[in-house]
DNA sequence: CTACTATTCAATTAATCTCTTGAATAATTG
DNA sequence: CAATTATTCAAGAGATTAATTGAATAGTAG
């Protein structure tokens, strides 16, 4: 062959282990829970539906392809993205969120007849956490919160959340978030927080998103 | 099946409609391709060694992954990148250049044994450019050049090079360019001019990365 | 209207990928 | 040292994908 042809082969033959390893929706989703920060197998597997062993075996993949690194912490494997791979995710999502309109239909068909999954305003919110005329709540786990949070936030992570509703504000709006529009954590909390005679809405985006746009993320 | 799940599935199964669409080496190419303007099924099929009709199916695949879009033009059907296409494109081959070993590897193995195939220093060049001590050309084809080419460049398409070379200045030193770095070229400009005498070097960056580092870019 | 051109479609084969299952490994704890 | 835990490996079934071939379509030119 050409060995012109058969640069440009090897070449591409090696940006496709990057597009192999984002071509299975499971793999995707590891991928976007890691963008959240490291994780185990089991964590992962449990997160997403997988038997630990074929968890195991995606991560491989997408060690294989660089997108992830691994590194042993006591006993458990914790899996990190590496340098680069959340923008380059996110670049994804942006594409197939552009592109893709069955996107949205699937949202919105998920997300009908629930109660405040209007979109919020966000640069309203802005002055309404100012003002402290609104409750924002961060609904994932705790270590979660602690990586990093809407400044102002309150962390009441899903499964406290009944042992959490005496401590809030009952006059007062609540604004609940989680890791973002696929993560369903904020979409749960806010139906049960309606359920029990709060005024609650979802705020779609998650850190990720809030830190990217410019505004003010805590940790700690 | 738990709705959340089927949601998350049915989501990420969307986001993985990109993924498919970049898992093959001559999908790939194809995009890298039509990154640089609009092309012809024929045009394209013969760029990447493929049959009209594999290249035809593989455009099918994109364009059903709404990465491109299509035309018709007279006897032609041009297939163009859709909006934020190239921006991911190239996210994805940073991804690559910087985790994959592998294909620094193979770019120096390709290159290896070559003239002029040392990296230019592009602030250098640029002053240089300006004090009209280098003679830089674009080896692409003519159509390619009038789309946009790099400011001070002279249009000398490689198959037209024989027939130019006795315009160009025997003293001067020539840094030729083409679409990128995968694009072989300005390689065989490069040694084609070294094989007639003069001192030609190679500018790995194509039009775009000379866009997109916000350097000026001529059109017409 | 006929011939021609560019592209797409349809069917086939070979190769590759995903998930499952059960066993193997490797590190930690009692 | 034995038991436990977290992870990985290996093999196989079923589904998906890429390239090839030959035919079909649709628009253009003579």
């Amino acid at each position: 062959m050409n060995p012109n042809r058969r640069f440009k082969d090897d070449i591409y033959e090696q940006f496709s282990r990057i597009g192999k390893a984002v071509s299975s929706p499971k793999r995707l989703e590891l991928l976007d829970i890691l963008c959240q920060g490291e994780r185990s197998v089991e964590t992962l597997a449990k997160e997403c539906s997988l038997s630990v062993a074929n968890a195991s075996q995606h991560l491989q993949v997408l060690k294989n392809s660089r997108l992830v690194e691994q590194e042993k912490k006591g006993l458990y494997v914790v899996y990190r993205p590496a340098p680069m791979v959340c923008e380059f995710f996110r670049s994804m999502r942006l594409v197939a969120e552009n592109r893709i309109a069955e996107i949205e239909q699937i949202k919105k068909r998920f997300l009908e007849g629930k109660k405040g999954m209007v979109p919020v305003d966000r640069d309203a919110l802005i002055g309404r956490i100012q003002k402290q005329t609104v409750t924002i709540l961060d609904v994932r786990p705790k270590e979660e919160f602690e990586a990093g949070h809407i400044d102002g936030a309150l962390s009441v992570p899903l499964n406290e959340h009944e042992f959490m509703l005496g401590k809030l504000p009952a006059e007062t709006e609540i604004v609940a978030y989680c890791r973002g529009p696929y993560c369903v954590l904020s979409v749960e909390a806010v139906q049960l927080l309606n359920r029990k005679g709060y005024h609650a809405v979802r705020l779609e985006e998650g850190v990720q998103d809030w830190r990217s746009m410019g505004l003010p993320v805590e940790s700690g």
